[in-house]
RNA sequence: GGGCGCGUAGCUCAGUUGGUUAGAGCGCACGGUUCACAUCCGUGAGGUCACAGGUUCGAGUCCUGUCGCGCCCA
């Protein structure tokens, strides 16, 4: 009968994510929902999607955003806010190519060997099959971003956007090319931006070498000047030698000059307050055109540039006998040979930081290079100065400090690469008379002075450069459309710290450039998701959680829940499938909540509103003014939490309200009423229908799917969950918050004491409650208490007062109510009396500190009334309980 | 070297503007087939809130310092 009735009403008894999910995403989609849907009289809510790059696959970093910014999405379009999540995806520069290149390798070929037009149309390819990748995986997810308008980096429109703001910058004087010291992957075979090298401390040495200081060949002290360095190779390519200008050991040799080992040639003794007296020797060569360091000091002093190395990362002919060897090789080859050549005095270990490709790993070669650059203290300008004055502001608040720390140390952005996958760089040079154009036109076919061929610049735009146009480009800028109007400027951007310079920073700059108009007007930051040790997830380490997978098992509702509440914004948080596992496990505990509900709901005739159920009104029960109450209560706190974008916090109090009050106490304590008069069923069923109606609703932003599912089986208007209204908290009810409160807690002690009294579960007990001022509200849910605590209803008495002494009976205390439980033939005396000694000690200590507070005049007369209010209740309380005890303790006789 | 964050129960973490006896989940112990759920229910044990000072009537919360861990920048 039983399984009828619930097959009847359409839900499995076991909740399984994979029945729930199916088809819903496609459902919502078909529909429409996604898309913002206008409303001229509210403000837009507009998230602009980090662009997962096109060729990756869907990691558990996806998911996190994900699950932020979707339920965000879905709480704005809740709430009736015209709301746009607009994805994209990301042409991924080095590592596009690099993915490709590789395809290609084993197949024995090199994109040299294609030729760049053909690798090309190899790369648009491969992007073409993963195309549908980026939709399907969120898909998985029940991301409701709008797919209308999914832009691809490398799409026409934010190509044209590209070179627009290139040329922009470009006759403003905001982008030059220059030769300047650029980090140099020699295996990419691409310069980067400062932000692309990542380094590491890693063991090295210290290698002291003699340079014969000229004209001082013979002995002495200043027959040779020492040098210590960390990369002895590069001293082939050194122009002087620098000393500080104070320090006393070598102010005599500034300005004379010293014979370079193995190349013999002189070079200068040059003075500069960039020195470290204190490092090594005090006196460090210089390498102008291989350290950023010994490049402003060449600049200082004048000093030759003087380039040893290949771009492929071999040094080239200027390293004389080394020409041709890999840095490494070169690097054996020169201290051999110094310490052959009596050179090398002294080679300690020494620990220093190594610049490597954040992309490949490979250390990176600092060298000259002719490239592009921003120039970005003008840009950077404006960008602090929203954030100070509070136009920008980020969550969690303390990343605008880190966020000024960056710009106002500024350098400038060098934004060529030697790629072939990417925006290409707009810049055409005429082969007849050099004439140098730049357009925002995707070809330039002759010259515009002479009319001459015309060659375009062989590299390609940091990728970067096109994602900071991202939050106006993906609304068709540069064009005027109805979207940019609309939706420009976001509401928020969502995305990891740890792209924070590289994205958000170029965002905010591009965006008051080019729009006048910071890009959003806040910034929220999540941390990174780490396994359950703490280490980073990599494939390498074979630790990570794979997100596909996990919602095959689980469901996606699972998964976001658990990354929706594991944490707090900006801080990295460790996740395990045991969370997962428990979200799974709230959803079920949701699912059969509304299963049972729907038994009593089928059976009545629910009242509507326009909202959905009505709230239930007139002479209610305890229990029912209750959990109305308490909805009211975490409806309240979860709008608040999510607008102060505290989405964990917020999922945390709605799990916590559904299991533990809607669950473990409102349910509970409805069978009794559900067993009782058709009204009193009809009345929980109406409360039920409330309750939960609301509270799916409430969860709808976290868990959608089952959310979904639900609701559509309980009473409700609307089409779906997805567009339902985002439920409004009523006013409290303090009287039966308090009174069905201290109904719990004495329930709870009453429990407590059978355990300890070793009372059979099953057993039913008689019980007098003694609950003075409570006495009605107790008569009122005497069923209720009855049922919770099993205490049998004809020998259950409420009263107000001094309980009755009773030969063995066991008392308990709950605040200001009393039970009595007699529990003859069960009761060990001895046992009873040392109970009760503790509990007195327990509340007489709780008195003790009540009066110490209250003692303490300044407190008295210094804190709050309403707090020493409090105090005085606490003593009082206090005060009786112990007196109440110790009475109850003499009549246990003995 | 500069900056930031973290340190709360065995583990993972909450703890909003300072205010009763610091919470949850997992794990652990004990007990439960009461007609939604064993993906469950009940009861319990377990914390000097890293340490030392300070401000305050009152500090897990604010300030200073120390130690440990992590990250960012140079």
């Amino acid at each position: 009968m039983d399984e009828r009735a619930t097959e009847e009403a359409g839900l499995a008894k076991a909740y399984d994510p994979r029945l729930v999910e199916a088809g819903v995403y496609d459902r919502w989609d078909a529909a429409g929902y996604f898309a913002p849907h206008d409303r001229e009289e509210r403000r837009p809510f507009v998230v602009v999607m980090p662009p997962p790059n096109v060729t990756g696959e869907l990691h558990i970093g996806h998911a996190l955003f994900v699950t932020i910014e979707d339920i965000m999405t879905r709480w704005h379009r809740m709430q009736g806010d015209p709301t746009l999540w607009l994805p994209g995806a990301d042409h991924a520069g080095i590592a596009g190519q690099w993915v490709v290149e590789k395809e290609l390798a084993r197949e024995g070929l090199t994109r040299h060997d294609l030729g760049r037009e053909a690798f090309l149309a190899r790369v648009w390819d491969f992007m073409n099959r993963y195309r549908g990748r980026i939709r399907e995986q969120m898909t998985i997810l029940g991301a409701s971003c709008d797919w209308s308008r999914f832009t691809f980096t490398m799409d026409p429109g934010p190509s044209r956007a590209v070179r627009k703001v290139f040329k922009r910058l470009h006759d403003k004087g905001l982008v030059y090319r220059g030769e300047r010291l650029i980090s140099w992957c020699p295996r990419c075979m691409t310069a980067l931006s400062d932000l692309e090298v990542v380094h590491r401390e890693e063991a090295g040495f210290l290698w002291h070498l003699a340079y014969p200081v000229e004209g001082a060949d013979g002995a002495g002290e200043d027959a040779v000047l020492v040098v210590a360095t960390t990369r002895p190779e590069t001293m082939l390519g050194d122009t002087a030698v620098a000393v500080h200008p104070d320090d006393e050991r070598y102010r005599h040799l500034v300005g004379r000059r010293v014979r370079l080992p193995i190349l013999d040639r002189l070079i200068p003794i040059v003075a500069d307050a960039a020195v470290d007296p204190a490092f090594g020797s005090g006196a460090v060569k210089v390498t102008p055109a291989h350290d950023p360091n010994d490049f402003e000091i060449g600049r200082r002093h004048d000093l030759p540039f003087l380039t040893v190395m290949n771009l492929d990362g071999t040094m080239n002919e200027a390293a004389g006998p080394f020409a041709g060897l890999p840095i490494a090789a070169a690097r054996k080859a020169v201290v051999d040979r110094l310490a052959a050549d009596g050179r090398l005095l002294k080679t300690e270990a020494h620990d220093h930081s190594v610049g490597h490709c954040d992309r490949c790993g490979t250390v990176i070669e600092p060298l000259i290079s002719k490239q592009w650059f921003v120039r970005m203290e003008p840009l950077a300008a404006p960008a602090i100065e929203v954030a100070k004055d509070g136009s920008l502001a980020f969550v969690p608040d303390r990343f605008k400090g880190v966020y000024l720390n960056w710009l106002e140390n500024i350098h400038d952005w060098c934004i060529s690469r030697q790629l072939w996958w990417g925006h290409r760089i707009p810049v055409w040079t005429c082969l007849a008379c050099g004439e140098v154009t730049v357009t925002e036109e995707e070809r330039l076919d002759a010259c515009p002075g002479c009319g001459g061929a015309v060659e375009q610049d062989p590299d390609v735009l940091d990728t970067w450069f096109s994602s900071g146009l991202w939050p106006f480009s993906t609304l068709g800028w540069p064009d005027e459309t109805a979207d940019l109007r609309r939706f420009y400027p976001g509401s928020v951007m969502e995305t990891g710290y740890e792209i924070l310079f590289l994205w958000v920073s170029r965002m905010v700059f591009f965006g008051i450039e080019v729009m006048g108009e910071v890009p959003f007007h806040t910034v929220y930051l999540h941390g990174t998701v780490r396994d359950v040790e703490g280490a980073k997830m990599s494939k390498t380490k074979g630790n990570v959680i794979d997100p596909t997978a996990v919602t095959a098992e689980y469901g996606a509702d699972a998964l976001r829940f658990a990354l929706a509440t594991q944490g707090s914004p900006g801080v990295d948080m460790k996740l395990s499938l045991q969370k997962v596992e428990d979200a799974r496990n709230f959803a079920n505990k949701l699912w059969n909540a509304t299963r049972f509900a729907l038994r009593p709901i089928a059976e009545a005739e629910i009242a509507m509103d326009g909202d959905g159920p009505a709230r239930p009104e007139g002479e209610l029960a305890l229990a029912d003014r209750w959990i109305l109450s308490r909805l009211d209560a975490v409806t309240a706190d979860a709008s608040r939490l999510l607008g102060a974008h505290l989405y964990g916090e917020a999922g945390r109090q709605l799990r916590d309200f559904v299991w533990s009050e809607l669950c473990d106490w409102y349910i509970e304590a409805a069978k009794v009423r559900l067993r009782g008069t058709p009204e009193e069923r009809r009345a929980v069923a109406q409360t039920l229908a409330y309750a939960l109606e609301r509270s799916v609703r409430l969860l709808h932003p976290f868990m959608p799917f089952v959310t979904e599912a639900l609701w559509a089986e309980l009473p409700h208007v609307g089409e779906g969950a997805i567009v339902a209204a985002w439920p409004e908290g009523g006013s409290r009810d303090e009287r039966a918050e308090a009174d069905f409160g201290a109904l719990i807690e004495v329930v709870r002690a009453i429990r407590t004491a059978r355990t300890e009294a070793n009372v059979e579960p099953g057993r039913w007990i008689a019980a007098g409650i003694h609950a003075d001022g409570r006495a009605a509200a107790f008569e009122g849910a005497r069923r209720e208490l009855g049922a919770l605590a099993r205490i049998d209803d004809d020998e259950l008495t409420i009263a107000a007062g001094e309980p009755a002494a009773g030969e063995g009976s066991v008392t308990v205390v709950a605040g200001d109510v009393v039970a009595v439980l007699p529990l003859a033939g069960l009761v060990d005396l001895a046992a009873e009396r040392a109970r009760l000694g503790r509990e007195i000690a327990e509340a007489a200590a709780e008195r003790d500190r009540a009066a110490k507070q209250l003692g303490n005049e300044a407190f008295v007369a210094k804190a709050p009334p309403q707090v020493v209010e409090v105090q005085r209740k606490r003593l009082a309380t206090a005060a009786e309980q112990v007196a109440l005890l110790e009475r109850r303790l003499g009549a246990l006789g003995g």
